[in-house]
DNA sequence: TAGATACCTTATAG
DNA sequence: ACTATAAGGTATC
């Protein structure tokens, strides 16, 4: 097991790894303590799983992987530990994004009173940056869905398909591969509770497994041509297009026009809803501040869901 | 091209 | 206990 530890104080903006990371913008991440979701907050430890492939990669990992990278907050420190052979403090930089400049990102965002409410009330809640393909599976998860219950259905993807892998005198379970996942079957999917979105992640890992499409192909194109590429996969529309590209594949400008932000839109921004998601999405893009609207958008779902 | 409707399941409210 | 409602939408017509 590989072990460091990052001081929060080196962070422009500093970190919070709780909201980061059950603010509803990962579901790849999952708690030591047991609990799906929520519960004590700082200082659990959380893990994921990566490993070497065609999405972003993000360790060398020696037999492929997967690998294991936790990660506690705990006395203003980011304690991290890996799977041997990996470099974890890479990894865990980029998943966790702690060389965006938070500090900078927040004084920038336009005057604007409930952006300012938002990034006040949340300090140090990062964007994440998540592997690809399982980005696009749990979002595809997530329609109609709670926050909460999203957890489970990830979690169950990952124990039914994912590979078993052993760390720290612990097993885990990875998120399944394309190929992993590809095995199942409309039917299986919808015994294990994912109703009708069952048919899509079926069909989506094939199309991934087969190498028709893969989601982290769209890295290349620009905004919005990336947004549509992701809408040939099975179940992705345009809401869960933006969440993929926004968490896994770095278009910090993507604002995925959920129902939080569309009230949001109704209460705060009304000349921004235009109709239609593309010009919607533009005005209120604009209007975040392009370049990083994601954040905004992030900080705003996570202000107005928590009501805090 | 825009608008209405069905869709699985479950936690929560009444 | 029982029913209605809504939950980070998408596909289809």
């Amino acid at each position: 097991m590989e072990t460091g530890s990052i001081p929060i104080d080196d962070l422009s903006g500093g970190l919070d790894l709780y909201r980061t990371l059950e603010s509803g913008q990962t579901y790849l991440w999952r708690r030591e303590d047991g609990r799906m979701y929520g519960g004590e907050p700082n200082p659990v430890a959380w893990y994921c799983t990566v490993l070497n492939g065609t999405e972003p990669t993000f360790a060398d990992v020696s037999d492929g992987g997967p690998a294991v990278i936790r990660a506690r907050q705990r006395d203003g420190t980011l304690e991290w530990q890996s799977t041997d052979g990996v470099d974890g403090e890479t990894a865990v930089r980029r998943l966790l994004r702690l060389d965006d400049d938070l500090e900078s990102i927040a004084a920038g965002a336009p005057a604007d009173p409930l952006l300012a409410e938002a990034y006040a009330a949340h300090d140090g809640m990062r964007l994440v940056e998540d592997p690809a393909f399982g980005t696009l599976i749990s979002f595809i998860c997530s329609a109609q869905m709670r926050v909460s219950r999203i957890h489970g259905m990830v979690k169950t993807l990952a124990d039914e398909y994912g590979r078993p892998v052993s760390f720290d005198g612990e097993r885990y379970r990875a998120f399944p591969t394309p190929e992993e996942l590809a095995v199942a079957t409309e039917a299986e999917l919808r015994d294990l509770g994912l109703g009708y979105r069952a048919p899509y992640v079926a069909r989506t890992a094939e199309m991934v497994a087969s190498g028709e499409a893969h989601p982290a192909d769209a890295r290349e194109l620009p905004y919005e041509e990336a947004r549509e590429y992701l809408t040939r996969f099975v179940g992705v529309g345009e809401k869960v297009a933006d969440c993929v590209l926004l968490f896994a594949l770095d278009f910090d400008e993507a604002v995925p026009l959920d129902t939080w932000i569309r009230t949001a839109i109704e209460d705060h921004y009304p000349d921004c809803d235009r109709g239609s998601y593309a010009d919607t999405s533009r005005a209120i893009r604009e209007r975040f501040g392009d370049e990083h609207a994601g954040y905004a958008q992030t900080y705003v779902f996570h202000h107005l869901r928590t009501g805090e």
